[in-house]
RNA sequence: GUCCCCAUCGUCUAGAGGCCUAGGACACCUCCCUUUCACGGAGGCGACCGGGGUUCGAAUCCCCGUGGGGACGCCA
């Protein structure tokens, strides 16, 4: 039996880091066992549902790089065989009709919750053998339910919590078509898993509740049940629940906020899930080592200082062209690049060391593409009346040496040994002069990088006399 | 309220009864490297929720508390 996963997304918002961990997770499994990992989008909620939201878990998707083999599917699309399967369902006695009305629905949920009890369906319209059924109102449409089992338990072993049970007291006759005759969740989820041979049910736990109903209507309709594992949630970074207005941001924001995909991943498959101590990994040594036995059962809190350390990481070791590639059109953002500029892979190599973010790693060598802001704090710090004499006499010097690294270092050690400063004290001002702010790497590489005439040109403002 | 789930450093986690004086990573602190800031290197700080059992032995198994979370829709 060839393993079949699938992410089954409702199309209500973006693809966001919960979603993200599952989807992966799916994808994982499936790419370990060699199988099929299939995308399907449930979009019955026809009122919350939108193409924008399709689209948004599309390039969610994308981005990260996991590609299914099926699908998508769209659950709108397979109404006919919904409804061709609750007519089997009716045919079958296995469901019913059900003509309460709203109302008397929420009457009826309000005095069991004031009452103490579980809020659940009374089954006042279950056909039972020598019952008799009210006589069905004209002017309510009825709804169709599920006869769920009355007695017994329903078990299994969940690959991630163990062995969950649930008394089939605890469950109601749920609707499986509502009153215009649309499928509902549960119901279309059950149709799909089986029809799609999905052996691998790898969803957020808060499915949990509702696994034990999917597996009655399974048994009902003589399905196959599937594995479940049910992933636990992650939590903000203030340990908040992820929601709208806490940290629920789509993928794509991270993308925008200067993190690579490889990072994110890589962050996402250590979140729940271990290889020992392996921090850094592929994703294709993950969906080697990738199984269902070292998920985390618990909660887990998002923290995006390690995010950070790992997005550096990726940063600082993958390769360059590509980086440049990914830097450009953030960089173009910040400045108009000039006519001559150094070479971007340049700068990118002198750089990529110290950044871990591409955004910021944009914004720290804008300085080599256009004339920076000097900070002034640093510029009074630094450049100081002691120190102009020498900065005027390298000047000259640069002038005209060779403009190598070596050359360009020579001549400020000259320049250090002639006015008996400190070197710092006169490689700070010129770190300043030329990239505005006191942090730099080797001023000497910087210059280098930079050219002779931008260098000229930016100390020059300085030297006139 | 009822049902379900969860519980190791601040955070992510290792841990399948003796390998645990509880390991790694991020963060933090110190030192080294150094031409500033980073990077990198070496150290350091820091946890088994509480109580009972079971056992020669428990972070690991069981029970009870406590705390946290989820679910109880004609949402998914």
């Amino acid at each position: 039996m060839t393993v079949r996963t699938r992410f089954a997304p409702s199309p209500t918002g973006y693809l966001h880091i919960g979603g993200a961990r599952t989807a992966l997770f799916s994808w994982a499994y499936a790419k370990k066992h060699g199988g099929q990992f299939i995308l399907r989008i449930e979009d019955t909620d026809v009122a919350r549902s939108t193409p924008e939201a399709v689209q948004a878990i599309l390039d969610g998707m994308h981005w990260l790089g996991l590609d299914y083999d099926e699908g998508p599917f769209y659950q709108m699309r397979r109404m006919d065989r919904y409804k061709q399967v609750i007519q089997q369902m009716l045919d079958a006695g296995t469901a019913y009709y059900c003509y309460s009305s709203r109302e008397e629905l929420d009457a009826l949920r309000e005095s069991q919750m004031q009452a103490g009890l579980k809020p659940r369906y009374d089954g006042r319209w279950r056909p039972e053998t020598g019952k008799v059924l009210p006589n069905a109102p004209k002017d309510v449409p009825p709804v169709v339910r599920f006869k769920n089992p009355q007695a017994g338990i329903v078990a299994w072993d969940d690959m991630v919590k163990g062995r969950i049970e649930i008394s089939n007291e605890e469950l109601d006759d749920l609707i499986i078509a509502r009153a215009d005759g649309t499928p509902t969740y549960n119901f279309c989820v059950v149709v799909d898993d089986w029809e799609m041979g999905i052996t691998h049910v790898i969803r957020g736990d808060d499915h949990v509740n509702n696994t034990p109903r999917q597996i009655n209507l399974l048994k009902a309709l003589n399905a196959q049940i599937p594995q479940y594992a049910h992933l636990s949630m992650i939590l903000g970074d203030d340990g908040q629940k992820l929601s709208k207005r806490h940290g629920a941001v789509s993928v794509m924001q991270y993308d925008e906020d200067g993190y690579l995909p490889e990072a994110v991943l890589n962050y996402l498959a250590r979140l729940g899930w271990s290889h020992g101590d392996d921090e850094v990994f592929s994703m294709s040594q993950f969906c080697q080592w990738f199984d269902l036995d070292h998920i985390t059962a618990s909660a887990a809190q998002f923290n995006t200082e390690k995010l950070n350390w790992l997005n550096g990481h990726y940063i600082k070791t993958m390769d360059i062209d590509k980086l440049a590639e990914i830097v450009a059109p953030r960089l173009s953002k910040i400045v108009a690049l000039p006519a001559v500029h150094p070479k971007l892979t340049d700068v990118l190599a002198l750089y990529r060391e110290r950044a871990n973010n591409l955004n910021q790693l944009a914004a720290d060598i804008a300085y080599f593409f256009h004339a920076p802001p000097i900070n002034q704090a640093d510029a009074e710090k630094h450049i100081t009346l002691e120190v102009l004499p020498a900065i005027q006499s390298l000047y000259v010097k640069l002038e005209s040496c060779e403009w190598a690294v070596e050359a360009i270092n020579a001549a400020i050690q000259e320049t250090v040994a002639q006015s008996q400063l400190k070197f710092p004290k006169v490689a700070m001002p010129l770190r300043v002069m030329l990239t505005g702010i006191a942090q730099s790497p080797s001023i000497d590489a910087v210059m280098h990088l930079m050219g002779r005439e931008t260098v000229l040109s930016r100390v020059g403002v300085y030297c006139k006399i």
